[in-house]
DNA sequence: CAGTTGACGGCCC
DNA sequence: GGGGCCGCCAACT
C-alpha cells in the first residue's frame, strides 16, 4: 500500500508505549529524516487511526500539547496522558521523566 | 487546476 | 550566542 511518509510516522507513533511521550522531532527522526517534523504535525493532524495512533503521547519539542488540538478539547489530550500515568504541569509534560526512553538512553536498544 | 498554508523542528549563517 | 531560513507531505482555499 502506500509507503508514504505518513505511513513511517504512524508506525512510529503506534510505538509509542503508555505512560510516555514522544516529540515531533524524535518521531520525524526515527521515521527517516528529522526534517519531517512538519509533516509529523500534519499526519496527525490526518489522524486517519485515532485508536491506534495516539497523537495525544505526540507533544512538541517544548513537551507542550497543541494548542490547536480539535479531539474533543485540549483538555482530553491532557486527560489521556494523565490517566496514562503521565503528569501535565498546564499544558505541558516533564519531558526529562515521560519522553520516549529513546534517544539518549540505553534502554533504546530494548525498544530496537 | 494551482497556490498556499499547516498540530514544527533542525540546520545554517 | 542569537537570528533567520529551510525541509518534507497532504489538505484546504
Amino acid at each position: 500500500m502506500a509507503k508514504s511518509t505518513f505511513d513511517l510516522i504512524y508506525d512510529v507513533v503506534k510505538q509509542i508505549p503508555k505512560g510516555n511521550v514522544a516529540t515531533y522531532g524524535q518521531v520525524a527522526s526515527l521515521a527517516g529524516n528529522r526534517r519531517w517534523s512538519r509533516v509529523v504535525g500534519y499526519a496527525l493532524h490526518a489522524n486517519p487511526d485515532p485508536e491506534n495512533i495516539p497523537c495525544h503521547r505526540v507533544v512538541n519539542r517544548l513537551g507542550e500539547v497543541s494548542a490547536a488540538f480539535a479531539f474533543g478539547g485540549e483538555n482530553r489530550q491532557i486527560a489521556l496522558l494523565e490517566s496514562e500515568g503521565v503528569i501535565v504541569e498546564g499544558n505541558r509534560v516533564n519531558l526529562e521523566k515521560y519522553q520516549w526512553n529513546c534517544i539518549g538512553n540505553p534502554d533504546y536498544e530494548n525498544w530496537v
